[in-house]
RNA sequence: GCGUUCAUAGCUCAGCUGGAUAGAGCACUCGCCUUCUAAGCGAGCGGUCAAAGGUUCGAAUCCUUUUGGACGUACCA
């Protein structure tokens, strides 16, 4: 339910019967302490200022109209002009009750639907995915489930690198390796290599590879099925990562950089009509007012840039798949590069003012040390080889635990091990750099997706044992520990609102750990299954728990996270 | 040099756009299993919110300066 501007409703009414007009949108907080009840409003001491009174005499004048027969169960004025907010425990087992009945638990689909694109992932065809796609791909992905949960239209672009020099030695070297042999193609690092060092030995053969990258731009037809061939080799090798990785991209999301070609020279004609363009030594430039150095769209040898093809990929999204909103999960180093473009787009029209452009920036990822995440002699860490060895460790973390069948481990391992990679990225504020600690991801305790999988399967294993009808029980608050609980397993449609607003999957993982601590100390002190409890209390309990596991599932699924029965 | 950004407990991080005594987890010290998974729960310890000014009823949050780090800085993406 969306607690907040039900609350903040029943104030407005309260304003306009006390006849004070609220500043600006009424803004509903949760309460800093227990003790200040359940949410409280601030709004009073500025309204004061501009009244020149008492804080406290309006607040008590406001408080007084608040309705408090509904979800509100009272109000207090406290300190300088607070008020304090309790929610009344019928309501709020009212809500519960009719969210564990929901499949949904009643999360409402958003009356306004908008087209969102999503750009994330974005590797080069020419090199393995290696960890500086994991973070793209994880909270791109997470976004792209959010958005869609909530009833949006979300458009995923995988915005791979298909185009450029390297291409004409790499399909070179395809070719004189010979195309049905490709099996070099297995690690496509090694073939690289193999190509570069070729074409730094052999010079006729390097004289092809350059030969090649200018057939391949004119459209030569044997040079582009080769190429062709090449980038479908090495999609599947995304699409193998993806696959362990379980997220949600797949071929058809694929908007590669090729895609825009034909339309560069048109961008930089469409610049120069509307008068943005300038020549400075020999390349097309745009300046800004704002930066000192320009946007160039066309080198001087007539080449074009990345930008040229972001501006081309921008226009495309606005106008073609009509975006209401364009999301870029790219890494934080390249802000001033979108800062810019974006700047440029809307300046040339090619997207409408009112399509909102943003940078999902995050940070680099560090090892234990606090240096950029390497092999230990100093080479990128491939995507597969480290997702494999999440699951090697998520069985050592596990194994002792119980006793698994090895059948049983393998399957979850998979899920614990995919689930502590994704679930550190995503707990984590994207801003900032992260450390990437294997063990820390793979503890049971503190904010990690082991703790929530194993609240999770606590449930399940109640659930299990009790033998009734769950969706036929009716929750009845009986205690603070419950009235906590259930307010926190409401706050998910608010929590999911605000997440998707600004971009922040990790208030999500947050909230979950919440819910989960909650149920813990609910689970230490009112036991569920117990002999002798009351039945409607048996019932109430269950279903709280039911409802628990339902959000903490829902929840760690738009983080694109499993959970497990028996952990 | 200029620009962007960051600095919160020993460590890893929150802090909801200015609110009440700054919060978690780890680590450390205690306590709790004849009861639904102790992979848990509770208690304690731990802070000059980098520093100094300013704005105001009120600042970790906004502004200025300083210090320290990261990143970017025209024909790579």
């Amino acid at each position: 339910m969306k607690i907040k501007s039900h609350i903040a409703a029943i104030f407005q009414e309260a304003f306009t019967q006390s006849g004070i007009e609220p500043q600006g949108e009424i803004a509903i907080h949760e309460a800093t302490k227990a003790q200040f009840g359940d949410y409280q409003y601030n709004g009073i001491m500025p309204l004061a200022k501009l009244y020149q009174t008492n804080p406290r005499e309006i607040a008590t004048k406001v408080a007084s109209h608040i309705q408090t027969d509904g979800v509100i169960e009272k109000v207090e004025v406290a300190g300088a002009g607070f008020i304090n907010i309790w929610l009344s425990d019928n309501t709020l087992s009212h809500y519960a009750t009719k969210a564990l009945a929901d499949e949904r638990i009643d999360v409402a689909i958003t009356s306004h639907p908008q087209t969102i694109v999503v750009d994330y992932s974005g590797p080069n065809m020419a090199k393995e995915m290696h960890v500086g796609h994991l973070r793209s791909t994880i909270i791109g992905d997470a976004l792209a489930k959010l958005f869609e949960f909530l009833g949006h239209c979300v458009i995923r672009q995988n915005h791979i690198g298909d185009w450029g020099t390297q291409f004409g030695m790499l399909v070179a070297y395809l070719e004189a390796q010979g195309v049905e042999q490709s099996g070099e193609l297995k690690d496509l690092e090694a073939f690289y290599k193999a190509a570069k060092k070729r074409f730094d030995e052999d010079a006729h053969f390097a004289n092809t590879a350059r030969e090649y990258v200018v057939k391949i731009q004119q459209g030569d037809t044997h040079c582009l099925e080769l190429w062709e061939r090449f980038i479908g080799i090495s999609l599947s090798h995304c699409q193998e990562v993806y696959h362990k990785l379980d997220v949600s991209l797949s071929p058809k999301d694929v908007r590669a950089e090729s895609f825009y070609n034909e339309d560069l020279s048109h961008i930089v004609t469409d610049l120069e009509n509307a008068h943005l363009l300038q020549i400075s030594q020999g390349a097309k430039c745009v300046f800004l007012e704002s930066e000192e150095i320009p946007v160039i769209v066309q080198k001087g040898d007539g080449g074009y840039l990345y930008a040229t093809t972001d501006l081309a990929a921008l226009r495309y999204r606005a106008t073609k798949l009509k975006a209401n909103r364009i999301l870029y999960v790219v890494d934080a180093r390249q802000s001033s590069h979108f800062k810019a473009v974006f700047d440029v787009a809307q300046k040339a029209g090619f997207v409408p003012q009112e399509t909102k452009l943003e940078h999902i920036a995050f940070g680099t990822m560090m090892d234990k040390s606090g240096k950029p995440f390497k092999t230990r002699d100093g080479g990128t860490v491939k995507l597969i080889e480290l997702l494999d060895e999440a699951l090697i460790r998520a069985k050592e973390a596990i194994k002792e635990r119980e006793n698994y069948s090895q059948g049983e481990l393998e399957t979850l391992a998979k899920v614990v091990g995919i689930g502590a990679v994704k679930y550190a990225d995503l707990s984590i504020n994207r801003q900032s750099n992260y450390i990437f600690d294997w063990d820390k991801m793979l503890s049971f305790e503190g904010n990690t997706s082991l703790y929530l999988q194993y609240a999770y399967a606590r449930i399940q294993s109640i659930l299990k044992k009790y033998e009734g009808d769950v969706g036929a029980c009716e929750i009845a608050i009986g205690d603070a520990i419950e009235h906590t609980l259930v307010l926190s397993v409401l706050k998910f449609e608010d929590v999911l609102t605000k997440a998707s607003l600004d971009a922040t999957p990790h208030t999500i993982s947050a909230y979950l750990y919440d819910v989960a601590t909650d149920f813990m100390k609910f689970y230490e002190q009112n036991p569920i299954l117990k002999e002798g409890l009351e039945k409607a209390t048996k019932e109430s309990r269950i279903a709280i728990a039911s409802l628990c596991a339902k959000t903490i599932e829902l929840g760690l699924e738009i983080l694109g996270i499993k959970v497990l029965n028996r952990l």
